[in-house]
DNA sequence: CCCCTCTCGATACGCTGTATCGCTCAATAC
DNA sequence: GTATTGAGCGATACAGCGTATCGAGAGGGG
């Protein structure tokens, strides 16, 4: 039955001995993991090795390694805080929009993962509840569906948008400079296709724009969204 | 130098040799495998066998498989068309995002690399200028930093979008059914979990909603984010 | 014609996820 | 109290991965 969910199983009762393992456990081992050297470091030899254990002790606790990054994914959203029940909706979607955000500023490899897989963990479940919820009964949004539209674009953006942040976080750390910086400077395959006049715009781009901070560049992509959801949901 | 990329580096002269080789040749059969059977399929040894040839004669040709992975994603965004110099803001970037959803669909391991890597290929500059280019200079952007924030924000929510589409459909094929059939029918574990009763809105979600053609709900987001561009960019 | 050099790719290494199955130990039957 | 059975744990093993290494072989110079 490929289709059971590792929520489904019960976890094994503890049984006295030297190292205790629980899923937890496993998890949090994994996350430290990842937290410290990416996604690579989570292997199921690194982790168990963690723990004090053989790498086929975790087998007791998951069934596959895919089960195990389930299991991390939905720890990192049962850290996310959810807005409180009768927040306005666009105030509850964008703290839950931010919060996505800071918690894959905190755990870089949840980009990786998140919008990659379903979501069907009880976090994640929860996390759902709460997004839609802070839309659903509004007049603004008579049905399920206006609800789920709304909510889905959003999420779709935030997971992109965050992911592109990440990704260019880890350009800039592996390069040891600045995006901007690393084409201006060198980049000689970059400067010499710029140099073609084939690309104009782009090179406004390298040589004339600000840069602004990250975080406003998605606090504003954010509220092109909502505004652009709120303006086909404002009570008449 | 770890920053020399792909595209700086010439391909080596082709040899007389019983099963010639070149860049796109070893591009074309991994984009071949990937199509087929996932990036799962694509490892040096297969590409490399399915070339009549041993895995380290592709070393030749690129440095790393992620190089390979690179060239794959520029081969797509070559394949992707882009708008007529004059087109309207709104209808280019339209076409651009519908552009990338259809080789998303066509390719389905596109969705896992891009927006997960810098796009420094030739097709993808060309790709960001001409998305570039179809706001800049336009009186409603008066600087690129405007530019650069919509088009970014279109981009977020575009590989956001597509890829969730991509996941959906791939949990689909692995369980056999529809993700509400799902839902309704079996999953022991989500009916357990909406039979609390803390999840209403979910609950509405799966017994409820209309599960609209996935197009259409791309359209719809995306029209959203456009008019959330719009509200904010309109000329006085 | 010989020797040197340089290139290419077969071999090999360390790693991965996980299938297999012998061992260990607890519980049951007598 | 002892013998037997059952289950489950985890060491071992396997197939595959990306790629470093380095010996063989080809091509060019003297």
């Amino acid at each position: 039955m490929p289709n059971e969910l590792v929520w489904d199983r019960p976890e094994p009762p503890s049984k006295p001995s030297p190292t205790p393992l629980s899923r937890d456990l496993i998890v949090s081992a994994a996350i430290r993991l990842a937290d410290e050297g990416g996604l690579d470091e989570v292997s199921l030899r690194k982790v168990a090795a963690a723990l004090n254990a053989g790498p086929m002790r975790l087998y007791g606790y998951i069934e596959t390694k895919d089960e195990l990054l389930d299991l991390m994914v939905d720890e990192v959203y049962g850290e996310i805080e959810l807005p409180a029940p009768g927040t306005g909706w666009r105030e509850g979607l964008t703290q839950i929009a931010v919060g996505i955000r800071a918690a894959a500023k905190r755990h870089e490899w949840f980009v990786d993962l998140v919008g990659g897989r379903p979501r069907r963990g009880p976090n994640s479940l929860r996390h759902m509840e709460a997004s839609l919820a802070t839309l659903a009964g509004r007049p603004e949004f008579p049905t399920i569906d206006h609800v789920l539209g709304a909510v889905g674009t959003v999420m779709a953006f935030v997971h992109g948008a965050v992911r592109g942040e990440v990704a260019e976080a880890r350009a800039e750390r592996s390069s040891g400079m600045t995006e901007e910086q690393w084409q201006r400077a060198s980049g000689p395959y970059i400067e010499r296709m710029l140099a073609t006049g084939e690309f104009p715009t782009l090179a406004k781009v390298v040589y004339d724009a600000e840069h602004t901070d990250s975080a406003a560049v998605f606090d504003i992509g954010l509220s092109y969204v909502l505004d652009g959801i709120a303006t086909r949901h404002t009570p008449a």
